[in-house]
RNA sequence: CGGGGCGUAGCUUAGCCUGGUAGAGCGCCUGGUUUGGGACCAGGAGGUCGAAGGUUCGAAUCCUUUCGCCCCGACCA
């Protein structure tokens, strides 16, 4: 049993300037966490005790799940990051090193970097020593502080530089064994999130730098959220903005028939889809083609899209690019001899297409008949565009933003869309790791050929998903912890810690709670009753037993719930025995 | 990195426009009265007004620079 005075909980009336969204408010209110710098956050007793219990959940369903335990460093000498595959990609974000005191090197070039996470370690490390097909089959992970350079970190514990997150690797000998490990995660995953209280759903996600054959994000949906998530009730259907499609374009779609003679006109003033879609032009965004320009791996490349679609960068990765970023207005003009906003891909309207080193089309161009676009001419515009006759396209793709409304590519119905927050990500890898030669994660398969393993990856945000719980768990009095991530599942409230027979009876039954299984925390502090209540309120204890002078001579304790309605009184007599019972009624549920 | 905002006591903030050497609420300390939903009375401590430079007889206030923080965007496993 925890004495609050023996503790440390400040709470505060009012909530920091710094804090915006209702979980970092109370983060702080509640006393569970402190600032140190943008992005980086001391906890408090109360939020280590969270992190704990959240961390204690995710190792038992890691276990359970074959996955086991090893701790690697978070400083990593910046070679292993080098022989990998994504060291440009991934530089950006990384805090680097260069030795410390004497060894301190002032260089450009660092010597150790902090992890963002450990593919690169654990790839040559298990690499090493796994020879056999017996030696696959095995799934790591760890509970660790991970760093990131977030360009902006903000919202708490929601995006940091600093934060802790269970990162997990498997390797497998060949794809059955490969799906079946990412299979048996992802029911862990479902299990973890479900004890920590949260309403989650899981959706397909992009698979960004990492790479690798497809994944799953774990989204929590929160106003507040980073991401969005596409889904569909009837059919299940849930994908990640990134990387959801729809039944937009149906299959096997013909080109619509030219109605005319494309034909250059006059537009003075037009640079947006907006103006054109207005008077005196009237043309609707859906009947325009827009042109971007991007650079992928220092080579300029178009991709077209309707009017009233936005480029969903995400999906440019399938175009074979490392790193893709948006084109300058100079280079833009070198290829084409005009400024964003005048831009088209009509044949033999660029000043210098050798400039492209593809023209891309988004297939819903396609549905497009007699589009308008520009003419790579100031104040000009083409229109009577038709895509297979006038449109210089090398391939089509999807590369477009699925709107809410469009109906879903397994059921049909109209897609819905929300915000919500990513608490976990898992990744069948593939060998984009192993195959490579420095990492050595290499084995020699029954058939005596030399293979790379199949790996998977599997992350959660255990920082993060403290805040989740946070954001999804709270009234206007305070957090209302879920029973199994509760920093303490009771607290009593001696509002009369003078009276010897009530410290007496306040230690009897946190005794008996704990004997059933809780943490109990007794607000043993001298102080008003309504400081007490609504600290009790603010920190979010599930379980609240009070015992004043009051109740005693009524000989009774009163007994609530944070979460549910009025507050129960109990005989003294019967107390011990309705609090362990409430316990483990809690604990199940 | 672009745009916007803010730095005054532990927290929330007034004062800044129009320069005259800082005020409140909460919290904290002492004493008293209270004691079942953030009590009341009396007294008290606590601020180089983020930092540096400049203008001025005089700067929290005006100017310049700089640092930090927050928000939007870009970006983001």
């Amino acid at each position: 049993m925890q004495n609050w005075s023996n503790t440390y909980i400040p709470t505060l009336k009012e909530s920091p300037s710094e804090a915006e969204i209702e979980s970092h408010k109370l983060l702080l209110r509640a006393g569970l966490a402190r600032k140190i710098g943008s992005g980086l956050y001391a906890y408090l007793p109360l939020g280590a005790r969270v992190l704990e219990k959240v961390s204690q959940i995710c190792r038992e369903e890691m276990n359970a799940a074959n996955a086991c335990e090893l701790l690697m460093p978070a400083v990593v000498p910046a070679d292993y990051w080098k022989e990998g595959p994504r060291w440009n990609a991934t530089r950006e974000i990384m805090y680097s090193v260069n030795g410390a005191g004497a060894n301190e090197k002032p260089s450009e070039d660092p010597q150790f970097v902090l992890g963002p996470t450990h593919e690169e370690i654990i790839t040559p490390l298990f690499g090493a020593e796994a020879a056999s097909y017996r030696d696959m089959g095995r799934t790591f992970y760890q509970i660790q502080t991970k760093f990131r350079n977030e360009i902006r970190p903000r919202y708490g514990l929601m995006r940091a530089r600093e934060f802790i997150m269970k990162d997990g690797y498997s390797f497998d000998a060949n794809d059955e064994a490969a799906s079946e490990t990412y299979h048996r995660m992802a029911s862990a995953y479902d299990r973890f999130f479900a004890r920590c209280g949260l309403e989650f759903i899981s959706v397909e996600a992009d698979t960004g730098v990492m790479g690798g054959d497809f994944s799953h994000e774990y989204m929590v949906p929160a106003e507040v959220g980073d991401d969005d998530v596409v889904y569909c009730h009837d059919s299940g259907y849930a994908a990640n903005i990134e990387k959801a499609t729809s039944a937009l374009v149906p299959e096997g779609l013909a080109d619509a028939e030219p109605v005319g003679e494309m034909e250059k006109f006059e537009t003075p003033g037009v640079k947006t889809i907006e103006k054109l879609a207005k008077e005196p032009y009237n043309i609707p965004a859906d009947e325009q083609f827009k042109t971007l320009l991007f650079v992928g791996d220092d080579k300029l490349f178009a991709v077209v899209v309707r009017g009233c679609d936005q480029v969903e960068e995400a999906k440019l990765s399938s175009l074979g690019y490392e790193l893709i970023r948006p084109a300058t207005v100079d280079e833009i003009f070198e290829a084409m001899g005009a400024y964003p906003g005048s831009l088209g891909a009509v044949k033999g309207s660029f000043k210098d297409r050798t400039k492209l080193d593809g023209i891309y089309g988004d297939e819903a161009i396609r549905l497009v008949g007699n589009g308008t676009t520009g003419a790579n001419e100031k104040a000009m515009h083409m229109r009577n565009v038709n895509v297979s006759r006038d449109l210089d396209i090398d391939s089509f793709g999807d590369f477009r933003q699925v709107q809410e409304g469009e109906p879903c590519p397994k059921s049909g119905k109209p897609l819905k869309i929300a915000r919500a927050i990513e608490v976990g990500h898992i990744f069948k890898l593939g060998t984009k790791y192993s195959e490579n030669e420095k990492y050595g994660a290499t084995f020699t398969d029954a058939d005596k050929e030399v293979k790379p393993a199949i790996m998977g990856c599997y992350g959660i945000g255990i920082s993060r998903t403290v805040q989740a719980i946070i954001e999804q768990c709270h009234d206007k009095n305070g957090i209302r912890w879920p029973w199994n991530v509760a920093p303490y599942h009771a607290v009593i409230t001696l509002l009369d810690p003078d009276m010897e027979e009530a410290v007496t009876l306040a230690n009897e039954l946190g005794e008996a709670m704990e004997a059933a299984g809780a943490d109990v925390l007794l607000d043993d502090r001298d102080g008003r009753p309504g400081v007490k209540f609504k600290d009790a309120d603010l920190i979010g204890i599930p379980l609240r037993v009070v015992i004043g002078g009051r109740g005693l001579k009524e000989g009774i304790v009163e007994v609530k719930l944070r979460n549910g309605g009025d507050a129960e009184k109990v005989a003294l007599a019967d107390a011990k025995a309705r609090l362990a019972e409430i316990v483990s009624e809690q604990a199940k549920a």
